[in-house]
DNA sequence: TTGAAAGCGCTAACAG
DNA sequence: CTGTTAGCGCTTTCAA
């Protein structure tokens, strides 16, 4: 005969033969029992194995070090990338991993809600997700430990990158390569806010441009849903109404793919008539032996770790901001 | 008007005017609660600077509404599709997902001493990871409900596919399509195990292939590292050995992926000289326009859940175990 | 979507 | 010394 949940004081009163009162107070040590009472209360308590569940959850919790991350759903390899980071990086410690995923900013904000109230959670990591301010404000008050990953926000720690920066590389890299007409593609996530990643990569490269007295004029910008087979065909008309040959810089190494795929359909040749830099660096850009510009996706997630530990165990309150650099991988496609 | 105890939902549900059952379910991310109605009880908890009470809702609570996964590290992009089904489908239920990377096989073992115990889980799915009858008869003993993925066992409920089945398939297919020279790369985890998947794809091509009249020396046959650099550079001399036309299949779309890559770097026509099949569907798999076998990776992350809370809530004793199709997925290089 | 009401496992006051 | 019983603060049916 097995069963499934825990004893109780009830289940050892039983088996005792007294009542709960009795089993509770031995069990407390409260007034005194009869010796004879108590030890056959104390064989009951061994022969179940019963262990006092309030406490058993309050000190498993206690001692549960654990750690949420929120993450938008596993869509993109990005994000996957991130929290592989993540993963590798608290595989070396004590901490249990709890993931929330995430599909829409309501689903976010409702997770911000509960998580800082019955999350135990001792800290928190926001990958790749925009944070309102009174969420920012909640997750303060309630001394959660949060670090932001990719959207930083001036109360919290973060690691980042300087995405204007990297459009700049872009567009230096490119140039020192020789190629002087240029063309950017990006998705339309830039059209809806101005602080966006790629909104920041477009202005860093298209300034960078100009400084270098080229220039980049709007029909050589394609912003295309991020949907790489919507991306490839819309890149197929837009590389037909470009003069060749042309260096590409795309936002994301994903739309890159696209590009190289909408290149063979046309059977342009990479990089001699279209050159094609990507950004991320995924573990798919090797693959695809594409050029890219590295954000160090894996090594944002180990980061985010170690800054939160560290503010874990040395509470002091100073917001940290870990800036990571930009490299560029050189392949085949520039 | 000051209180000399700490406020509790009765005095969160007073001022929000509302049942101490919706203060519940806000708190508890639970069913849905009117937005309106949620956002006032929050502004009262806030104002109150309510907390609950970890023993009170220890007592309360009969499942731990927790389950855990443990996966191979996310090193392989099937893993992280697997794991991409299992939080698509819990990110439905009021589960959290408890996430355990294992990079050994005693990194596994450890966590399977330890988790039974002190989990606190309702629920274990295990991916992608073989188990000794000895941790099968732990769990068992322990009560802990589990799901394997990809790797069975008679003791417990599983979901899985039929590989050599798979492999019949394929040599079907590239029958069918006109080939009649034939060869199989596959990885070196292989040698180790008769039973690996791999082997397992490999037994079933080979049978199907003679049954079919054709034959697959051993000379057709690469075994590579799990390594896509090594494995293209051994692909390339395997296929300078090779007479052309040939149909190989690959046993991952990862190894296929290598397949092309060599194909291009010796300028070979695909599928004109050499036709690529591969095995898994990966995301990429699409981007490199790779017929390929379809193990519904996702779905059996989501098929994984559906099990284990269906035996959570119905403890029936029966194991269950569920064979997913196999699907050809027709594209460009065959 | 909500509220009323019946637990959850345990402690403590009160009888006996 | 021991049992009965009323809570503790929270969760979870079940109806409405």
């Amino acid at each position: 005969m097995t069963r499934n949940s825990p004893p109780t004081i009830y289940d050892v009163a039983t088996v005792a033969h007294v009542s709960i009162a009795t089993v509770s107070r031995v069990i407390n040590n409260l007034e005194k029992v009869k010796p004879e009472t108590r030890s056959v209360v104390l064989e009951a308590i061994d022969s179940l194995g019963f262990v006092p569940k309030a406490d058993a959850r309050a000190r498993a919790i206690r001692t549960q070090r654990r750690i949420g991350v929120v993450t938008p759903f596993f869509t993109a390899p990005s994000f996957v990338q991130r929290l592989r980071g993540v993963a590798a990086a608290l595989g070396q410690t004590p901490y249990e991993l709890v993931i929330y995923t995430v599909t829409s900013s309501k689903h976010l904000n409702s997770y911000l809600d509960t998580l800082p109230l019955t999350g135990n959670l001792d800290g928190l990591i926001i990958l790749s997700l925009e944070l309102d301010d009174h969420y920012v404000e909640r997750l303060l008050d309630h001394h959660l430990e949060t670090v932001l990953v990719e959207y930083p926000h001036p109360l919290l720690s973060s690691v980042e990158i300087d995405n204007e920066e990297g459009g700049k590389q872009a567009a230096d890299y490119l140039h020192k390569r020789g190629y002087r007409r240029f063309a950017f593609v990006g998705d339309t996530s830039t059209a809806e806010y101005g602080i966006h990643p790629i909104s920041l990569r477009l202005n860093g490269f298209r300034k960078e441009i100009s400084r270098l007295g080229c220039n980049l004029p709007d029909c050589q910008i394609l912003i295309a849903p991020y949907d790489i087979n919507k991306t490839r065909e819309q890149a197929v008309e837009f590389l037909k109404s470009q003069e060749l040959p042309l260096a590409i810089f795309a936002a994301t190494d994903l739309q890159a793919i696209s590009l190289i795929q909408a290149a063979r359909q046309l059977n342009l040749r990479i990089p001699e008539d279209l050159a094609v830099l990507g950004f991320d660096d995924l573990d798919m850009a090797e693959y695809f032996n594409l050029t890219t510009i590295r954000q160090h996706l894996d090594e944002s997630g180990e980061i985010a770790v170690e800054m939160l530990l560290s503010r874990l165990t040395n509470p002091n309150r100073t917001v940290q901001i870990s800036k990571l650099p930009l490299e560029i991988i050189e392949r085949g496609t520039t």
